[in-house]
DNA sequence: AAAATAGTGTCTATAAGACATTATGTC
DNA sequence: GACATAATGTCTTATAGACACTATTTT
């Protein structure tokens, strides 16, 4: 066994030091609007980097997991009740990602459609915005490596997974769903391979309903097959 | 911003309160051993579950990172002096996983060559051993998930990169690294397909070399191509 | 009928998987 | 020459990517 010091002793090694790096959750919760990637930072309220931005923090209590404490701060954050897609990306732990002093962060990602959601600001932040990941304030700690490593894990997900789902609403065109692809990825699909390969694996279902009110023909509404809300491996 | 209440105020959040999660690392150390895969088990000397089989897990130093202190446990156990793959697997963060108090767990997996590794009975432990995945001991706490975690995350890794010759030594046949394939996937390949797909992506070169002293066809002996120590994705 | 977007199929290249025989060394 | 393992190629099937025209609705 690998301990300090401090901590060794065959009864108790834990509650003898204070001296130990502290934890928290740090989240980057994406959603695709306005043909753009975009991710919730807020502006920070106290010290330290009182007044720049971040993402969004939290620390964990005592009482409740990492990923409660995470869902927390997601709810408490956006406003969002419904559950959102929420996966752990990675834990941060290098001593001087914090200026001040040692706090490990384990950071996720949570996918959410804009639609739904209501940015709500706090008391404890002094703002909260949406900004495009291609085009945000500089960020503070080692935020921006988290939002990097978020964005290359977002990419892996849509496509290897029904991620793509999460930021669509109930109903959506086929043409919805690659618009969110084109956006992630940034870069475009051809449509009939696109649809091919949707269709193909079943990935979703005609409501048999189709847009109204456009001026150009109308197209067909999709839902998710079967597994609604949940997030299934394709390929 | 979601935070405890005591941890609140302009100025300071975390210096304010002792009563926190603790964190340490965690780690599955995998090997390649008589056609078998098995794991790094330790017999724990202290309390909590004294005398039970366990990951190997240290705590993190207030001067070293995460990754270090998973480093430095992993060296100080396995007695191996060279560094050997170590990848961080996920966050282990119930508040209940340790019966006693809050202990985030940061999982990493390493992967080593059995042969070029030594296991060193340290005084913090009662015993080192290595156990076959599908075969070893009760293991305390959430030990068992945390290992059924890496097992999977290490044939994903082996699926897609080329961890494999982490198992092996500096030379090694097509047969060998077929072996190790197959005793971690659990199932076998046909030889053929096997060495069509190393070779087209030229993932070894041959040495010029042959195994000696066999008693049948000797076999060319190859090394890892180029990237020698680096893991790298193919595919 | 003009504008705007929806919707569809074929061909080619590449990768994966099934499958059996010959080659080369030791004893 | 018997034994044991090394080494190799073809055929079939599935998947990915390139590519252009017709259909349907509104105004």
């Amino acid at each position: 066994m690998v301990e300090d010091k401090k901590f060794e002793g065959p009864k108790d090694y834990y509650e003898t030091d204070f001296n130990r790096p502290s934890v928290t959750v740090t989240l980057t919760i994406f959603t695709v609007e306005d043909g753009e990637l975009k991710a919730l930072l807020i502006n920070r309220k106290y010290e330290p980097v009182k007044g720049e931005w971040a993402l969004p923090t939290g620390f964990i209590k005592m009482d409740e997991s990492v990923e409660t404490a995470a869902e927390r701060a997601l709810h408490e954050q956006t406003g969002v009740k419904e559950d959102v897609y929420l996966e752990q990306l990675y834990t941060f732990g290098e001593p001087d990602r914090n200026p001040e002093t040692y706090i490990i962060t384990v950071g996720y990602f949570a996918l959410v459609n804009s639609e739904e959601v209501n940015i709500s600001k706090t008391d404890d932040v002094a703002d909260v915005e949406w900004y495009p990941v291609k085009d945000h304030p500089e960020l503070a700690f080692d935020h921006k490596d988290i939002l990097d490593y978020a964005v290359k894990r977002l990419r892996w997900k849509m496509e290897y997974t029904t991620a793509a789902f999460s930021f669509l609403p109930d109903r959506f065109t086929l043409t919805d769903l690659q618009d969110v692809y084109e956006t992630v990825f940034d870069r475009e699909f051809d449509k009939r391979n696109f649809r091919k390969k949707v269709k193909k694996q079943d990935l979703v279902e005609y409501t048999g309903e189709k847009t109204k009110n456009v001026s150009h023909r109308p197209a067909k509404l999709y839902r998710p097959n079967k597994e609604l809300g949940e997030i299934v491996e394709i390929l």
